[in-house]
DNA sequence: AACTGTTGCAACCGCAACTAT
DNA sequence: TATAGTTGCGGTTGCAACAGT
């Protein structure tokens, strides 16, 4: 058999195109019900005349809580030039880097805004555009890079020695006691990549404990009394790094 | 007012990567 | 280890809304 999805079809006509007011909320309170996962039981489950794609595709481009609906400021579009210079058509990776919007929306605003704009400026296709590059990942990091604000990346190595960014960066002022962060101020943590990011966080991160603590979706941060104030306040280019041999998948 | 072209965006498709059994 | 099922990604399409004539 091909997939689940063509013998729904067979049997059962799906719905495409538009949801309704109806669907939407059906689906919202199945997800609830079900969590994000399994969407083709979902969709059976429910009673929607969709396929698990579509409402996956549905919850995550237009009814998930954490998303913004509102039109894209310049400043995010800034990130969103910035990264696509750097990564090429990488959305999803792009997104992740905005809170809250989507790679579809990402993907749209670019082709719809910043595309042909950048093209006109600098005489080039979209296509030329949209090269990417880079594999990964061997090393992750975290680090510090300000006096008054310290801003923490979990990046990776590419072997060809450039650092990316896997999952967003996040700053605070060092002047608040024992900040917390949420994982939602680095990304969403839906898919698998970030689910796994955070379980492996969780198992490296504890010879770091004294100056970061990671509960389930939560950093915190000691404050200036920890045993290593001056990680965080006077060393500006402070890197704190770990191996993990083999990929962010290979958790044995 | 009616028609045509353009734009923006939601949704779909195909495929590759990953997971579960 | 093999393979069927699931998920995520990037490219593409379809269509409603809008602008121009």
């Amino acid at each position: 058999m091909a997939n689940q999805e063509e013998e729904a079809m067979q049997g059962e006509e799906m719905r495409r195109g538009t949801w309704l007011e109806e669907e939407d909320e059906r689906l919202v309170s199945f997800v609830q019900l079900m969590g994000e996962r399994r969407w083709d039981a979902l969709a059976k489950a429910s009673g929607l005349k969709r396929s698990g794609k579509s409402c996956r595709l549905r919850w995550l481009n237009y009814l998930c809580p954490n998303l913004k609906h509102g039109q894209i400021s310049v400043e995010e579009e800034n990130i969103i030039l910035e990264l696509h210079e750097k990564w090429g058509n990488k959305w999803s990776k792009i997104a992740r880097r905005l809170p809250g919007r989507t790679d579809n929306e990402v993907k749209n605003y670019w082709r719809t805004h910043l595309g042909k704009r950048l093209a006109q400026v600098q005489g080039k296709s979209q296509y030329e555009l949209g090269k990417a590059s880079g594999d990964f990942v061997f090393e992750n990091k975290i680090e510090s890079n300000s006096k008054k604000n310290t801003s923490y990346e979990i990046s990776t190595t590419h072997d060809h020695g450039s650092v990316e960014d896997i999952w967003g960066s996040c700053s605070w002022d060092n002047s608040s006691e024992a900040s917390g962060i949420s994982s939602a101020d680095f990304a969403l943590t839906s898919s698998p990549y970030e689910n796994r990011l955070s379980d492996w966080i969780s198992e490296y991160s504890s010879d770091i404990q004294s100056q970061m603590n990671y509960n389930n979706d939560c950093f915190t941060i000691e404050s200036a009394s920890s045993s290593y104030p001056e990680c965080w306040s006077t060393t500006p280019d402070y890197s704190y790094s770990w191996d993990c041999s083999g990929s962010l998948w290979d958790m044995n």
